[in-house]
DNA sequence: TAAAAATACTCCATAGGTATTTTAT
DNA sequence: ATAAAATACCTATGGAGTATTTTTA
């Protein structure tokens, strides 16, 4: 049994001939003989009863027809897809939570308005458990701040941010620092390590020779934000959680020699990943957005 | 694209392996590689991206699977079906107003536990109006009294009844009859023409050469029965209607030569009818109950 | 006798096999 | 260096064709 000859037997049930069906398939009688017997054989009974002038379904062929029709219903369904699948298909993408934050929303409406029939599930968390969902192809692709050094990994550049370090105004003249080796000593409000914030920070005290030991660790920025408002200390934030801020002169920002830092950020897929056309475009807008 | 192809990619896709599935299908991992490129080719894009160690759908080949899954589904059900078709199919019987009140529903109930799964639709209908249908192939056997005549049509001989002519007991008082001419003077309740029993009624008055013009002219023969009872004149009906009410009298019954007239029935399909193994089972019953 | 289906045969496409190469870690 | 997929090439099954025969009303 197969498709091709359920086809041939549907349309010989429908024209109640072997010869009409063979016309209509644009194939020879003898063909469709052949198809037809192939399938009685294994049925082991009769589907057809042959006439001089036409052929009747027997009670099984009228049974296998009712089967036959949702299959093949089902099939043409699946065949006529097969040549739109990639604009169908589902994007799994990831994003760490700075750029969910900042500039994906407004990329993937752009990518939502091309291909509005590909849905993008969007997992954002830390980077580490996003390039391990990448690792394990449970995403397709993803939105990673900092360096991407795993050699599986493939990173186009996307956007740069900047990392301020920042305190409240009060708590800026109460605590006047004119050098790093004076600012590592306040109390510190920082991102946890592993964090691409925490990293880049981290090292670049550690090219100063420097080791910096934070009052105040948290995975979460804005509670970094709310404990400098607070006077709790120097919070190492990204720079559109605090422009507003410093311009209204709610926050002080401490310049210091090296700072703001920089990060970069990536879109990031494993390398020789497939870029179907839905990808390709998410590729594309990152170019000619970063 | 068919059926093997998404099979294949299916089995590849659980597996996350071409060799693996090759080894499932046991087949070879270059007929496994031929066949999931074929598909690509077809879809145009990517299905698997190739790993050293495993290979992983993209986006496109989870659509597909996910679109294979319910028709490979519907096919290995079908294709179990195809070996148990005789016993699942449907057979629809024709009858007589006369078996139908007969002898039908006791056959058809030995039918039933020999195939529970074989749904039988019963289309109890004039002979004519059966006869039809059997031609048209919208039924595939039928019981059927009278001679069959139809040249396509072979009839096996099933039960035997006999007519007789009878009126209440008061109308036989007041209208004494001792011979035919004199019967068919009386009021006569017959059923209408092409009725097997109107056939055999006429035919026999034919054969003494009499011609019988009935007062009552009915489709239904309990109709007749009852106008019998009232005193209306003399009804033909078959022996199961009246036999209970001649014995407790309330009917009289017309003895006269040639009286009780004997009605044959039999089961009827169009010659060369392929009998599949429940229709078998109806013929033998037939023969082993008639 | 005429129609339609079945049969006999021939040819070619393709599914699947073996042997080997390529690829990516 | 290794394991897996891709490629090259070969074989054989079977699907479709042409020509012919059989069947049944």
């Amino acid at each position: 049994m197969d498709i091709r000859k359920l086809h041939i037997f549907q349309t010989a049930a429908q024209m109640k001939s072997f010869t009409k069906a063979a016309a209509a398939l644009y194939m020879t009688q003898p063909a469709v003989s052949k198809a037809i017997s192939e399938l009685e054989r294994e049925a082991g009974t009769l589907l057809f009863e042959r006439y001089p002038k036409q052929v009747v379904l027997t009670p099984t062929g009228r049974l296998l027809l009712d089967k036959s029709e949702a299959l093949l219903e089902l099939y043409r369904e699946v065949e006529q897809d097969l040549n739109r699948l990639d604009s169908q298909s589902a994007l799994r993408i990831g994003s760490c939570i700075t750029i969910a934050n900042d500039r994906l929303p407004q990329l993937l409406r752009l990518q939502k308005e091309k291909f509005p029939a590909v849905r993008i599930e969007v997992v954002i968390a830390s980077a580490a458990t996003v390039m391990e969902k990448l690792n394990s192809n449970d995403l397709d692709a993803a939105f990673i701040e900092g360096v991407v050094s795993a050699e599986w990994a493939e990173g186009i550049p996307f956007s740069s941010y900047t990392i301020h370090a920042v305190c409240s105004p009060s708590f800026a003249l109460s605590h006047p620092v004119s050098s790093l080796n004076e600012l590592i000593n306040l109390p510190l409000l920082m991102r946890e390590k592993g964090s691409a914030i925490r990293d880049t920070v981290d090292s670049f005290f550690l090219l100063q020779g420097l080791c910096a030991v934070p009052d105040w660790t948290s995975t979460n920025s804005n509670a970094l934000l709310q404990a400098a408002l607070q006077d709790f200390g120097v919070a190492f934030l990204p720079v559109n959680m605090i422009r507003k801020k410093v311009e209204n002169h709610s926050l002080a920002e401490l310049h210091l020699p090296g700072l703001p830092l920089v990060n970069h950020t990536h879109f990031v897929f494993k390398k020789q990943k497939h870029l179907n056309e839905p990808l390709q475009n998410i590729v594309s807008l990152v170019k000619q957005q970063r």
